[in-house]
Parts: C-alpha cells; structure tokens; sequence
DNA sequence: CAAGCAGTTTAGAAACATTCTAAACAATTG
DNA sequence: CAATTGTTTAGAATGTTTCTAAACTGCTTG
C-alpha cells in the first residue's frame, strides 16, 4: 500500500493552491519529517541539488503562499534575516543572536498578561514572544 | 541661563563615541523630544534638509553605535523594516501590521510568566514582545 | 597653536534579501 | 486534446544595509 505518506495534493487544494510539481516538492520538504525552520535561501539550497529543483522565485512564493494559507508562520528575528516555521501551533522562540538559531518553546508554560486592548479600530493578529539569548 | 537642552557632547562621550558633529545633530533630533521611532531612511531624511545634513553610511553607523551602546532598542518587525527606539526603558510593541505603525505601550501591566530557561551555554538578553493587529 | 595620529565621514560601490517582469510552461476544464 | 488560466522561471529591478578607500576632523602633545 501507499499510504504513509501524506497526500500534499489534497491539503494544497484544500488550501486554494493548486498542486503543481514545485509546491508539492517544497511541501514535501517541509512537512514530511518534524518540525523545521527554513529560510527561502536554505530552502532553495536544501531543493535544488534534489530531483524536482526549484527557483528562487518560486521558494519565495510559495513560502509567502503557505505562509498566507496558514500553512507556515514567518518569524523575523533580525534585518534581513526571516524564518518559516512549520509549526503554526501556539508557541514562541528562543534566538541565539550570535549564532542566528532559532528554536521553538512550548507556549503551555508562557502566560502573557495584562496586554492593554489594540489600538481603535483594529483587531489582534498574534502575540509574538520572541526570547532572545547571547551565547 | 543655558541649561534647558542636555549636554550630547557629555553623553556621547560618557557612552565611549567622540561627540562629533554628526553625532551630535543625530541625538539631538532623537533625543531631545519625546521618544520616538525612526528607520534610518525616515531619520535620514529628517536630517538631510537640516543644517547639519549627515550622509546615509553615517546615519546607519550612528544608530548601530548608538544601540549598541544601549541608547537606543532595535525593532525589527517586518522582512526589511527595523526601528529604531528611543525609548529604552521595559516596554512592548503593538505593530500595525497593515501600514506599518509601531506604538509603545508600557510594560508595567503586562507580565510574561513560565518563560522556560535559556538554552544551555546561552544567557538571556531580552525578551521581545510585539503585539500585531490589523486595521 | 601646529603637527600628527586615530577615529570618523563620505560617495559610491557592493552585498544581500526580496519582489517584479514577461515569456515559456503546466494543470485544469470541457 | 484544445483552450484557458494559473504557475514557473531567469534575469532584472528594488530596497535595505554594509563595505571601501579617500578625505576630513577631533583630540592630544610639544
């Protein structure tokens, strides 16, 4: 049988994306082990040497298309330096700002309180948490 | 009597820079009001009609140096869209996601609670918390 | 206060990340 | 399987930040 590994056709179309070979490749890598964090450059090195290669646009689109479908969360963390997460669960980061890691928390623990109410007229988005550590 | 604007000469040198002129015009268009939140296009800009018009290499390297020496925070909340705040006491950010405003608020009311240990070998340096809401 | 040194500023080039363009291509629909 | 529409691509363009090397300035010393 086929089925251990998940049907990327059907969750892209479930998302508005068609299934086209480079979203489903770029899916596979994402989503097929545990948990990652990626930037659009280590993506596309990480793809590139592999048997469906995709440009860098392409990296690029289809992380801001994922992202928007709610498939990756983006953390910025330093200019010029963004990562996608492909963990879209509640949860926040530690980042090791001399080596430019970064690495998941659990948000179980980590209760924010007292946060006033959003400025007039707008509406919450999300709460970022973002610890930074020096090694 | 002279004393009603600070003494930037002192202050730079008390934080190891030689107070020179630009510098010196640089904190004075940020420091002498209220807080305030500025990219370096939007400072160098200010600056530039001036009487003292600083170029964009010295705008950038006055506010590495300046947060670097802890008078200034560096906010980086979108890919290629890092603040710069003057106010560096406890405080978070709400950001506007959809027209790029920052706003503080003050910290006194919120309280970041169960934040786990840093990761071995590694200290903590600050804890970022920025609200985004869309309008 | 002139000379000399070290640190600073500058314009412009370079580096880097990200987005755009328009032409070739592939997935879908009938 | 032809038509349509959306997607991919290389390369150019944009935007931000850093680098370079030459000119300049603040500081110290005699």
């Amino acid at each position: 049988m086929s089925g251990n590994s998940p049907d990327f056709t059907v969750s892209l179309r479930a998302a508005g994306l068609r299934p086209t070979r480079q979203r489903v490749a770029l899916a596979r890598v994402l989503f097929e082990g545990g948990h990652r964090h990626v930037t659009a450059e280590s993506l596309h090195a990480e793809v590139k040497a592999g048997r469906m290669p995709v440009s860098l646009a392409t990296v690029y689109n289809t992380l801001n298309q994922f992202r928007d479908a709610g498939l990756l969360r983006e953390v910025v963390v330093a200019p010029g330096r963004s990562y996608f997460d492909t963990n879209t669960g509640h949860h926040h980061h530690f980042y090791v700002e001399t080596d430019g890691e970064l690495h998941d928390f659990p948000s179980d623990s980590v209760t924010v309180d007292g946060l006033p109410a959003p400025p007039k007229g707008t509406s919450l988005s999300r709460v970022d948490v973002i610890v930074r550590v020096r090694r």
